[in-house]
DNA sequence: AACCTGCTCAACCGCACGCTG
DNA sequence: GCAGCGTGCGGTTGAGCAGGT
């Protein structure tokens, strides 16, 4: 059988655009008792004439139970911004501390509204750097994935002053994170952490339950299992949720986790 | 009222990656 | 090791709408 673009089936004239809710229903309905094991396939079991990545998309961004249609709040707003100035344009990941909302969501949120404020906020900074100037530069924390990896210690190393990374560097800033060249703002030189990474951690000798005394280690609240525990019982999202109400009941931010504060 | 402009957001597209045979 | 496939992700597009002139 010829075969179109990956996965797709030759098209049986392929309907694109807007979803109708006669289409919604039949996707819903059909997952909901069927479940997605293979999207290519449930456009044909549902007897929808898409292809299994509109499916999905469907799906993810609009059928799926538990999503928000509410507008995004002060409280999502300030998350998005600290975890984009931390992870970049890692929607998906960023989606995952945002519990019913969707990954597309945060994208079409940053681009409309956040980037704007981003933009101005980046200016405003580089004034001041410019005005400081005569001030030791700003010492930003830089992670050294390597270390990290070996052995949780997360090293740091003096960062020449990165001015900005304007929204049309974003791609190649994105593209270069493996060189974890982050700008800051100005802030103590005390260890960082990514907060999925260290409950992502898969490294048996890395406890994620136990108070770590090491200095190296910045502490978290804890919270029950690991991310892969809920992967297996295919409740991620319960997780990330797990980790924000961990956050709001105790006396840690956003800015303590991400940036190390405490 | 008509046109223009900017904004929002759903959806598409292309690419990368992991898995499998 | 390689090719093909399925999936997920991030960038981009374009229809619809609102506000301004």
């Amino acid at each position: 059988m010829v075969k179109t673009i990956a996965g797709e089936r030759p098209k049986q004239r392929q309907r694109k655009g807007f979803w109708s809710p006669d289409e919604d229903e039949k996707l819903r309905s059909f997952i909901l008792s069927h479940g997605h094991s293979c999207w290519t396939t449930v456009p044909i079991k549902a007897g929808l004439q898409r292809n299994g990545k509109s499916c999905r998309l469907r799906w993810i961004n609009y059928l799926r139970p538990g999503l928000k249609r509410d507008v995004i709040n002060a409280e999502e707003e300030e998350i998005i911004l600290t975890f984009h100035s931390s992870l970049g344009n890692k929607w998906s990941r960023i989606a995952k501390f945002l519990p019913g909302r969707t990954d597309n969501e945060i994208k079409n949120y940053w681009h409309s509204h956040l980037k704007k404020k981003w933009l101005k906020s980046q200016k405003l900074q580089h004034a001041r750097s410019i005005s400081t100037s005569s001030e030791s530069l700003v010492a930003c924390g830089r992670r050294n994935p390597q270390t990290l990896i070996s052995n949780h210690v997360i090293s740091f190393q003096p960062l020449q002053e990165k001015t900005s990374s304007s929204p049309s560097q974003e791609s190649n800033d994105n593209n270069n994170n493996n060189n974890n060249s982050y700008s800051c703002s100005s802030g103590p030189e005390i260890p960082r952490l990514f907060f999925s990474e260290w409950f992502t951690s898969s490294d048996p000798y890395f406890d994620h339950s136990s108070n770590l005394t090491d200095s190296n280690h910045i502490q978290t609240p804890n919270i029950q299992g690991t991310v892969s525990d809920y992967e297996e019982s295919g409740d991620v999202n319960q997780f990330y949720y797990n980790e924000m109400v961990m956050m709001s009941n105790s006396n840690w931010t956003l800015n303590d986790v991400v940036f190390g504060s405490k």
